[in-house]
Order: C-alpha cells, then sequence, then structure tokens
DNA sequence: CGGCGTTTTGAGAGAGCTCAACATCGGTGG
DNA sequence: CCACCGATGTTGAGCTCTCTCAAAACGCCG
C-alpha cells in the first residue's frame, strides 16, 4: 500500500477482529474497503440451509473487499478466521480522493491490473496438475535476472501452500530434482542447472 | 467491453493473428493493451536454453495485457495461439481518455476489481481437491436466487473445463450426486436437494 | 441414413494425499 | 550446559482419487 498518499492513510482507521468476528454482511450498504493488516478474512456466503462456502480468503498485506467499492451493497460476508487487524478506508473518502487526484486513481488501477496479473498466472500455475512440472513452473519464472537463481523466501511448508501442494509431495519432488542433478540447493537459495530447461 | 464509450471503440483497430504470431515480445515499448475478440493469446517467457513458460492464456472476449498500461516495456510475449482477432487500444489513447472522462477511468477500475473478484474465486475453487465438492462448491455458488437452481449453459463439457476436471470426472461426479438423490437433472437445469447442504 | 460431437460407462495406472515415524534445528528455561 | 519443546524438514507405506485410454450409446443435423 505504499502507492497512498499519507492523508489516505491517516484518514483510516484500523480495526480489531476476533475469530468468527464480521466486518461486514451481506446486505449492508458499502462503507468502506480494507486492507488485511494481520491475520487472515474469509467472504463467505451461506445457503438457505446455514451452510458456509468460502468464496475467497484473504492473506497479509491485501487489499480486500476492493470490488465493493463499485457496489452499493455486500454481497458475502467478510468475516475474521482469525484474530485480524484491518484498516478501513471509507468508500466516499477514496472517491474523493480519485476525482481529487487522478494520479492516485491511476496508482490504484495500477494496482489493480498487477493483482489480475498475479492471479491469472497462479490460476495457470494450477492448472499444472503434476507436482514435478508445477515446481519447475515456479521455479523458471521466479529465478532472477541470470535466470537461474531462486531465491527461498519462508519455510518449503509455505512454498508448498503457495503451490497447492501438500509439503509432503514438494519435499518429495525437489528432492528428486536434486538428486537428477537438475537443480541445486543451499538454505536460501535453488540453483537451477542447464539439464532442467531441456 | 460495453463500458467503453464509442469514441474510444472508434479509435481503436482490430488485428488478425496467425497461429504463433507476435503481437508483442518481451522487451517491446508498450504500444497498447487489447481485447480478445475471437481465438486465443497467450503470454509466454522464454528461459535461456529457449524453452517456453506460459504465463497466461486468454479467454475470449478478456481484455488482453492491460497491466502493461503502468509499464513502459511488455516484460513476456504476447503470442496467437489459434487464428485470433485482437482489437488494438492505444496506450495514449485510452491514458488520454481516463484524464478526460474520470467516469471511464472509474469503469476500468471497476472492470478491473471485478476481474480480481472473479479470479480469487475461481483460485479459491481450484483448491479445492476433491472433484465432488469442487462441484458442490459451484453449483451453490452459481445458483440463482432461489438458491437451488442451477442453469446450464453450455455443454457439461464447458464447465468441466472451467472447473478444471476432466470430462469424464465430471459425468462420473454428477452422476453420483444424482443417484445419491442430492441433485436432480434436467437438459437445462440442475436443481439442488435439500441433503446437498447439509 | 451417416457422421460428428456430446454424454456415459468401464478398467487400469499413476500421482498425490494421508497417516505415521523420525530427524533436525532453534529457542527456552531450569 | 543440557533437557525439553515446537516447528520445519524428511522419508516410508498404503490408499484413494482422478486421469488416461477405450468403447459405446445418444442426439442432432445435413
Amino acid at each position: 500500500m505504499d502507492w497512498l498518499p499519507r492523508s489516505m492513510i491517516n484518514a483510516s482507521r484500523v480495526r480489531t477482529l476476533g475469530i468468527d468476528e464480521h466486518l461486514f454482511r451481506k446486505g449492508d450498504t458499502v462503507f468502506g474497503i480494507f486492507e488485511v493488516i494481520k491475520g487472515r478474512l474469509s467472504m463467505v456466503r451461506h445457503t438457505s440451509e446455514g451452510q458456509k462456502v468460502v468464496i475467497h480468503s484473504s492473506l497479509e498485506g491485501s487489499l480486500f473487499a476492493e470490488a465493493a467499492l463499485f457496489a452499493t451493497e455486500y454481497h458475502c460476508d467478510g468475516v475474521a478466521v482469525e484474530e485480524t487487524e484491518v484498516r478501513v478506508f471509507d468508500k466516499d473518502a477514496v472517491f474523493a480522493a480519485f476525482r481529487d487526484n487522478p494520479e492516485l486513481a491511476e496508482n490504484f488501477m495500477a494496482v489493480l491490473a498487477r493483482q489480475v496479473q498475479v492471479l491469472r498466472a497462479k490460476l495457470e500455475q494450477r492448472s499444472i496438475r503434476s507436482a514435478r512440472q508445477r515446481l519447475i513452473h515456479h521455479f523458471i519464472l521466479s529465478a532472477e535476472e541470470d535466470g537461474r537463481t531462486v531465491p527461498l523466501k519462508g519455510t518449503l511448508k509455505d512454498l508448498a501452500v503457495e503451490l497447492g501442494l501438500t509439503h509432503e509431495a514438494l519435499y518429495r519432488t525437489l528432492a528428486k530434482l536434486e538428486k537428477e542433478g537438475l537443480v541445486e540447493r543451499s538454505a536460501t537459495v535453488v540453483l537451477l542447472q542447464p539439464k532442467l530447461f531441456i
């Protein structure tokens, strides 16, 4: 959210939610959009019988319910899955800022466009069924400029989640690639070997 | 693209691409963004050894490379996978239009925000591994107001593709749900039965 | 009728998931 | 300093589920 002007951040407020606490409910008039600072929020719809269907589950640092800007009512529930902190941006204030400051509007567009890009890439990734191919795909796309070094941020478990694999599957696949000499590993980096690209 | 003013559409041009023909290449200066009218485009990156990695594959009717609006260079190749028709919107013209017409900018934001919403929902759906649960999830979310009727648009094969399943898996799963009395089917509609929601 | 695409069902194999045990490492407190 | 603990990392075995390949029924249209 580094693209936001100070003024907008100052005009926002932070709210803390306990587990299962609602940020908004279906049918509520849209009052704002959110940034998840800490914790996790879900968008949930309820069936007539009260069963929950999760539409979306947020990550820390992401925008939440930004599409609500262009609606009058929320059309699902926003619920905290864990203890969560959200920054609340007032809808009218956001729009006013956009009109005042076209550059801000462009920044927001850029953020959304980037999101779309990332999400589409992720979806493409998930369409690869084989753990091996999915991992290779990920490695190649997240390699640095040299095209061979992939920095490991966070734990392998986290990576497994990001890739939509169980951690066991990831460990095994990675070990196999290593044994076959397709990659080399250190604690912080994966080095892609030429063979991998053939 | 119904939110675009006539003037923008008139200012655009349509281009036809043959299979494997490039719309743009990595490093090219961004000249515009696109709407896929017919056919399919892919965003592709090449490894140092020349292997292709697909980042994204477009659907008909969708925007393509809209994130490029906020970059100076394309950072992957845009290639036609089939015989493809694209509408080309000049980058500068788009920006000029946004500045001239804040409402247009807002419309564009709304389109992007909606995209993000849809993509996130799809990603959530794909995170459900079981064909059965994925199908049920889809049914419940795409039910009409009554919460029980799901219209079937297109063939079941198409639905299978949308859900990321083979058509065989879809047929079988659907048949099973039907046999268990969880849904009823006609040619055009799936009726969700109360049992399904328990 | 004949051909094409969708729908359906069958059998088999492979891949990833689940459950389980164990190693490793870093931190914490006695 | 060591014992303990929790989380990550690792490997094993079995199972389930979906994919793949195959074949056939069905419906539609020329």
